[in-house]
DNA sequence: CTATCATATAGATATTTATCTATATGAGGT
DNA sequence: ACCTCATATAGATAAATATCTATATGATAG
């Protein structure tokens, strides 16, 4: 997963309405108009933020006639979760600031 | 660490320069003047990126005379670390759309 | 005290974005 | 064929944001 990718996860994840769609499919696959029912905004406001969080590759569409289910993807989760998870915050040495 | 919160941290990593700089950050703490010499963006702009980086809690500031050192907030990023690797992306059963 | 250096703030601007209303698409049912 | 329902797209708009130049702040050195 490249940093641009990384990035377009973060800005997908930097709205408070699609955190919570998010976290709503974590526990597992829905529909659109259960969603809907969530959350105080428009249908094609629901469908604009369901496409971000598609392009990122966050999320997958289940299509069946005409209703479409949405799901985490696995595969771009996992390596979120992994680039996120590398991140370290051991403090090192103080070091002496060498500009100039 | 709230919904919000997370959010939050999300736009603040929602941006290519600003995750370039978390990942340095990772490696340990660094002066803004070192930071600096890594990005093609002026002074200001390297500023407003810290700040929002402070402001979110990822990042904190030690400050030794005209030196600014940041480094990365042990205790937010071990949450958000957290609150991400909650996520899960176990396939339930497939359910029937439910509504009307 | 004054000049210099590192960083922060102010203000401007172009771009992005979250949301809405209105409309299109496309699947099923009658 | 036609109507209805679920979802998507188009277009508009107000708010947020990334960046810049110019300037302020505040510490250190001479």
């Amino acid at each position: 997963m490249t940093s641009d990718e990384i990035v377009q996860v973060c800005r997908a994840l930097g709205d408070g309405n699609r955190l919570d769609i998010i976290q709503m499919l974590s526990e597992g696959e829905m529909c659109a108009c259960k969603l809907l029912e969530k959350f105080n905004i428009t249908q094609p406001t629901l469908s604009h933020h369901m496409k971000i969080l598609c392009e990122c590759g966050l999320v997958e569409t289940r299509r069946e006639g005409k209703w479409a289910h949405y799901s985490l993807n696995c595969t771009t989760l996992t390596a979120f979760k992994e680039f996120i998870g590398q991140l370290t915050c051991t403090p090192s040495d103080v070091k002496e600031c060498s500009c100039t």
